[in-house]
DNA sequence: TGTACATCAGTGAACGCGCGTTCACTGATGTAC
DNA sequence: TGTACATCAGTGAACGCGCGTTCACTGATGTAC
């Protein structure tokens, strides 16, 4: 183990990425993450500063992933909402802490960054109006939050509840075109 | 004050409801719950057993503002959309502990019972299958998590910011019927 | 190419703190007589 | 109505623990010459 890292940075992210899946955020600690990177316990505070800090990198990361999904639909609606989806259930710890405020640091500028770089890709699909656009967006962060906590499937069928992506393309369809 | 306490159970549910309101679940702790109930700072775990007791009674009672809401609906999908909307903005604090299973005591015979309740509601409104049901709970309770967050708000024009319940009813517009 | 040195990422011992839990107790309440 | 007593909700001192933070340090890296 060499006395400098190399990426400290990645190392600790990738822990709180498992702590969050296995725990939630509630349970999240600096000297766990540590533990878990094979570091010291004072490096992750050392690099982020303290624990908003960390979880606003974390953030940011989570909407440049978002970011990365959105633009493969190319402005189509349901294939955006398929984006969304696949990144909330492929990175449940980022969806998790992206959206709570409270954990994060007001005003940080790469977070506001990435932010607005998913926003602006959330608002470049082809949907009708800003009711359409809260219909539709509310509808796969619903979508979303729900299949993760288990509430969603447990209301399907075993067929559609095996296929979230299946599952989501037909309630997108009771949305008007 | 008297050496009991009269309402032991009440008074840790509101100060649960206050100080989840204010920093969020994830910095609950039962001192800090005894010390604004103004009872010593074992009486919360003595009563609740431990800090997943008290989420899950937490929990319980949040499904039961929700049912009360959803009952005034009388099945009609769009009312019930706005009773689902309106717990969860007037009871934010049990909208963001009741859907983290990780928190909650599993098998709970109470809670059990409070979500059945609950969930029967909903089922009962006038949808079309359960894909559509899935496309409108999705809707719903991703607009008031978007909503609570102030994601949503941030998109909509000052007027509509303003009244989330007729911000809702328009996007709810976009459901077919 | 080799040497000296400045930088700074990461270390690890030490600290004080708030936490959940335990446990012997206190005293208000309800019941039996 | 009055007294004795069992119950048990709530108390408060004590505990051990993991936490975040501090700070003097170590040593790998990059640059100047």
């Amino acid at each position: 183990m060499p006395y400098h890292h190399g990426d400290l940075r990645r190392a600790v992210l990738d822990a709180t990425d498992e702590a969050v899946r296995e725990n939630g955020v509630a349970a999240l600690s600096l000297r766990d993450l540590a533990r878990r990177a094979g570091v010291s316990h004072a490096a992750p505070a050392h690099h982020f500063g303290d624990k908003t800090g960390l979880l606003t990198a974390f953030a940011a990361e989570g909407h440049t992933l978002l970011s990365a999904e959105l633009e493969r639909a190319d402005g189509d609606l349901i294939e955006a909402g398929v984006g969304y989806l696949r990144f909330a259930l492929t990175h449940p710890a980022h969806f998790e802490v992206m959206f709570q405020d409270a954990l994060l640091r007001d005003g940080d500028a790469e977070l506001e960054a990435a932010r607005a770089r998913s926003a602006a890709l959330l608002a470049a699909t082809e949907v009708s109006g800003p009711t359409g656009a809260s219909a539709a967006w509310s509808l796969v962060h619903g979508f979303a939050t729900l299949w993760l906590t288990g509430s969603l499937p447990a209301t399907l069928p075993p067929e559609a509840a095996a296929d979230p992506y299946a599952a989501f393309r037909a309630a997108a369809r009771h949305l008007k075109p």
